[in-house]
DNA sequence: AAAATTCTTGACCGTACGTTCCAGAGATGA
DNA sequence: TCATCTCTGGAACGTACGGTCAAGAATTTT
């Protein structure tokens, strides 16, 4: 043992997380990150490494943190995604600053330049299509989906227009019209 | 009159779009760019004023040639929308480099860093909009449709659903999952 | 108390960035 | 032919970047 760290870790991802959520990887400098999180350059470096490995660290703790127990509830399944979406579309309404879903953001922005990213994110959206598909399953116990329904190519297509509402969000968070997609997505739900 | 511009304008736009559509803005580079297009940095800044006003140029060329024209063709709505987003999930799937669209990379990584992006990219979403709206009024007119179908909504879930399909073929280009969420999608239009 | 170990701070590194500028080249009009 | 104008190419600008490192501070072990 000797000195120990004086910063607290999770704080500091914290901070870093909402800087690269608002503003995205490139746009977000070192500096940047070292005034936000009052955490000296060294000590970022020895503790994650690099900006990227910050980064990757800052997408897993909002991976984490977007938790998916609304899709917990037990109720028809048409109700309980359309309810998880509809709080998408008020967040994309509520948030002024236009930052849409960092994971979302990573999709776009980091793929294509490697790292752990590529990773972290399909983790995070084959998590939230099991978690769709918990919801489809209990529904079809339930007979309350059509007999044939491909539960598989329906948790997928309610992964999809979570991405499509991310990105419509950002473009023009206008809530008739949001809504009204979510509405006449989940029509495909029975 | 005095000398006259050697580089073709066009030309140069176009690489320019190749590599932003790529590499993304923040990624790619002044240099790159000249490289790219063969053209000095003078004439450039000359052309142009900026690397965004570059990119805005490229942006606005990917917008014009990306034509809907698919969507002109007269026969059902659902076959004629059903096939354009099969074409997308074959751009997805075929796409080596993974660099997506255009417009979706340019909503996600450039709209909260204000330009007139904000602008092409909501005409462009626009011009979709009405694209697929005018096949369903097509369709309604035919009675082809349910006579309570709210057009405007079906517009809007198509657009979202492009979207979707842009961000998930960059995670994971599989065309039987696409394919899946295509044939679900669609299910919405009677 | 002293040795050992880890964390902190911030100056410093080389590099690469976007942009500007200007001397020279090419084209036109007088 | 010369004056005028625009375009070209690339050197040069200041700045900001991500990353490194060494000296000192804090803690534990001996």
């Amino acid at each position: 043992m000797a000195r120990v760290r004086e910063f607290d870790t999770d704080a500091a991802v914290q901070r870093a997380m909402e800087l690269f959520w608002r503003q995205g990887f490139e746009a977000t400098s070192v500096r940047d990150l070292v005034d936000a999180t009052g955490v000296g350059r060294g000590s970022l470096y020895a503790a994650f490494g690099s900006k990227e490995g910050l980064y990757e660290a800052a997408l897993r703790r909002y991976v984490e943190r977007t938790t998916r127990d609304m899709l917990e509830r037990d109720a028809p399944a048409r109700e309980v995604i359309r309810d998880f979406l509809l709080t998408l579309v008020d967040e994309a309404v509520t948030d002024g600053s236009r930052r849409g879903c960092l994971v979302t953001n990573a999709v776009v922005e980091r793929l294509p330049h490697s790292g752990m990213t590529g990773r972290i994110v399909r983790d995070s959206l084959d998590g939230l299509r099991e978690s769709v598909l918990a919801v489809l399953r209990r529904a079809a116990d339930r007979r309350e989906l059509p007999e044939e329904a491909d539960l598989d190519a329906l948790a997928d297509f309610v992964v999809t227009t979570v991405q499509g509402l991310r990105v419509m969000g950002k473009v023009s968070p206008d809530r008739r019209v949001l809504t009204g997609v979510v509405d006449t997505a989940v029509r495909v739900l029975g």
